[in-house]
DNA sequence: CTTGACATAGAACGTATGTTCATGGTATAA
DNA sequence: TTATACCATGAACATACGTTCTATGTCAAG
């Protein structure tokens, strides 16, 4: 499923074209960008990205193309400078955190859409809704948006959402492994309450934290 | 510089085929959606958009459309759905909160740019950074950004910044007007913790708050 | 070697689409 | 009234642009 180089400039120009000028390249456009003399060839590829799923076209429209999802996570709209993350389910502590196994794309979820301004886009971004008031140690009500990038790992200062697997729980905490005692400490965001501390075994890391974001009333 | 109702019709129009194709209309079809049976009419009224500055135009091309800002100065972009609002200063509990008197506009201050997803747009909303961990009581802490739209009233339930004058001390709270004792309560997000009361007289209201935005790490 | 899938080139074709022109209606001001 | 600016119509025209067809080259599998 990969993209040979001819493909990817033409995807990277489609999107600059359509960002410097309002509207997608022609298919000469294109030819003469990535050195193809050929329309037809040109439209190979296209036809080739469509399949992909990296573009969609248009029959016999001049300039009918569109670059959709590029890979699951965030996706840019290149037309504007927002793009979207897919909304991959609710966060309660009381509830395992299930994840779709594979990437998920943004077509299969609901979305929201974010600016370069809240959060820098970047692969791999998703966006968790918040159920419950559990999570209010960790600065978080219910009814919150929550973005986390999906990683498994964590480094010592990250927020992240984890499973703790003995307990049954789901948390949103600061995370810290102190190597002595060989134990996780939990941090809430909130510096009044009190971390908790499990062992590494018993923690599963769905991803970090990157931006909350809480519409108010 | 005012637009007639066609023109009005055709610039939303192409805004929003932008949005759902990816690629501006061709003339034939602005000229279907508002009802203009002739090329030429839609012709002469996208070079009318062009002169009062609505869109630009490239010649001879295809879909050579774009919408750009209709004038300097305002507020959002009709080609994205992103709008811009200002930052107009910081909030720390301890420190007044100082808002310039007039509107302000967005040429005068940095900015953050928002989407509908996270709020809809509106007149008189700014945004302001917290400075310091006193507001850990609204689940907001240091370096979050509060939305809020000004307004120096408040009906029960709103969530607002609001500076008490014999405390000296600026602060995010419910706000509950109790008809019966005449009095204020400020209820923290954060339901384990205790309300304050006030007098009616003794609180400014700067504004309701809208959304929090936070960016962790 | 042959076969077939894949990538490319060039040219011819049809149509989608911007441009122009001749014409006419409706206002408002002189 | 006449003049003028503005807004509209419909048709003819030129070309920008997607589609299709034939031909060629490469490479791995049989």
């Amino acid at each position: 499923m990969d993209l040979t180089a001819r493909q990817r400039r033409m995807l990277e120009f489609i999107q600059r074209h359509v960002r410097e000028t309002g509207y997608p390249p022609t298919i000469r456009e294109i030819g003469q960008e990535v050195g193809i003399s050929s329309t037809s060839v040109v439209n190979y590829n296209l036809n080739v990205l469509q399949e992909k799923g990296y573009i969609q076209r248009t029959r016999e429209t001049s300039r009918g193309l569109r670059v959709v999802a590029p890979r699951a996570g965030a996706a840019w709209h290149p037309e504007n400078e927002e793009y979207l993350v897919p909304i991959a389910g609710v966060i309660a502590a009381g509830e395992p955190l299930r994840l779709p196994e594979t990437d998920f794309s943004i077509t299969d979820y609901e979305t929201i859409a974010l600016t370069r301004d809240i959060l820098a886009p970047e692969p791999d971004l998703f966006a968790l809704k918040v159920k419950g008031e559990s999570m209010i140690d960790a600065l978080v009500n219910d009814g919150d948006i929550v973005i986390l990038r999906r990683q498994s790992n964590a480094e010592n200062g990250d927020m992240v959402a984890a499973w703790l697997i003995d307990e049954g729980e789901t948390t949103l905490k600061r995370f810290y492994w102190e190597r002595e005692t060989n134990r996780v400490r939990l941090q809430p965001a909130n510096p009044t309450m009190q971390p908790i501390f499990v062992h590494p075994a018993n923690i599963e890391i769905k991803g970090k934290v990157v931006a909350v974001i809480r519409q108010v009333q």
